[in-house]
DNA sequence: TAAGTTGTTATACAGTCGTACAATAAAAAG
DNA sequence: CTTTTTATTGTACGACTGTATAACAACTTA
């Protein structure tokens, strides 16, 4: 399996600002992956870059900055991986697109292991760092949008009984996150493959008029 | 709304062992509360407890173990919280009780925002320190094997058709993790009530046979 | 080739970190 | 009361924190 935020062959040169940048952000990752939210010094970040501490405050106004970034590029990697994903199939029916977002969503690259210390220090940093906290929003209500867009066109597809799309994308969304935390912390319990299927029958459960209740 | 873990009355008096940790234990979930993270430190947790930092190794080896301390110590606290919710209600029917333990989960004192900071942390230290990780692990099995012996009661009391019970509690306990996060970070797209209901939805499709692909 | 620009290093600074340890104060035991 | 025990304090230590800054080195332009 490829390592997340590999750094870049060349070290020791001198890079442009944005390769630079870019080299910090992957190493900011990394340090996070492999120590948590310890790994996140300034100085333990440069190493993991093979530069020095002192080049950080050149390239960023501060560890504050370079923490925004890293969060910043870290939702529009995922965001394109699940992009990636999606586009390699065209299926015209939206039911099969929400189905195959649930599969694709639970297979590699978009699962792996090492995103999870970083989703946490995040998450964890979103309380004292507002613009962490509005950029995760963000993501958050474009995944549920997009989840119910696809409901909401399959309500029409199959002329099913009118319920309140907007919580149904909502559970489907706070499922498949619970599925993949506990996975990710212990996946001794399940597979992949199960948490996909358990997701599948929510839409199962939806498609059989079977969330009546949410409205 | 009571706040979590506050501290005692007497401040600078002298406390037995079993005081004094309690204290320092109570100070650090405060601590964690308040600054994530970064308030996990041995001077912050002490300056909490009104209490000198040198403190600390006298009734604790050291940091490490008042970590742990502190985790084992919420996960019982939660525990019994959720326990003694229940208890205020006494349901003979197994699917009764599956429903209540939902609405109980998303209510107070179970669902408070403050635990949020608290079990991020935690969770994140989880991989650098086992110890923390077999608790998780202990606790989370506990609360899916309830589920589990619910709904396989239900099974009888209802006699539905055959299903993968396993992975239908594992579904439920996903959900309500997933609803839980999503609203401790961000509590304006849907009320508990509304969370508290998707739950339900949940069991409305295992009461219908809906989750027949878990087989 | 010379001058100017800028990516990079190394050092210094004032804090904070965890913890060990001697001094102190308060309670318990005699 | 005196003696013993121990909870608590304050300090000291080396290591680490983020960042400012001067010196250096590499590239660009003239």
């Amino acid at each position: 399996m490829e390592e997340l935020y590999t750094q870049s062959a060349r070290t020791g040169a001198r890079l442009s600002p944005e390769e630079r940048r870019s080299a910090l952000i992957n190493a900011t990752l990394r340090c996070i992956i492999k120590e948590g939210h310890a790994g996140l010094s300034v100085r333990k970040v440069c190493q993991e870059a093979g530069v020095s501490a002192g080049l950080l405050t050149h390239h960023f106004t501060g560890k504050e900055e370079l923490i925004i970034e890293a969060y910043r590029f870290l939702t529009k990697d995922i965001y394109s991986r699940i992009n990636q994903s999606l586009a390699q199939v065209s299926e015209p029916s939206a039911l099969k697109k929400l189905r195959l977002f649930i599969d694709v969503s639970f297979r590699r690259p978009v699962l792996d292991k090492d995103y999870l210390m970083v989703w946490l220090v995040f998450w964890g940093l979103s309380k004292q760092k507002p613009a962490i906290a509005v950029l995760r929003n963000e993501v958050n209500d474009t995944v549920i949008s997009t989840l119910e867009k696809l409901m909401t066109a399959t309500v029409s597809e199959l002329s099913l009984e009118a319920v309140n799309v907007r919580l149904a994308a909502t559970g489907l969304s706070a499922l498949m996150d619970g599925l993949w935390l506990e996975w990710s912390l212990n996946s001794t319990n399940f597979s992949p493959d199960e948490a996909a299927k358990i997701c599948q029958c929510w839409v199962d459960a939806f498609v059989a008029n079977a969330l009546q209740r949410l409205n």
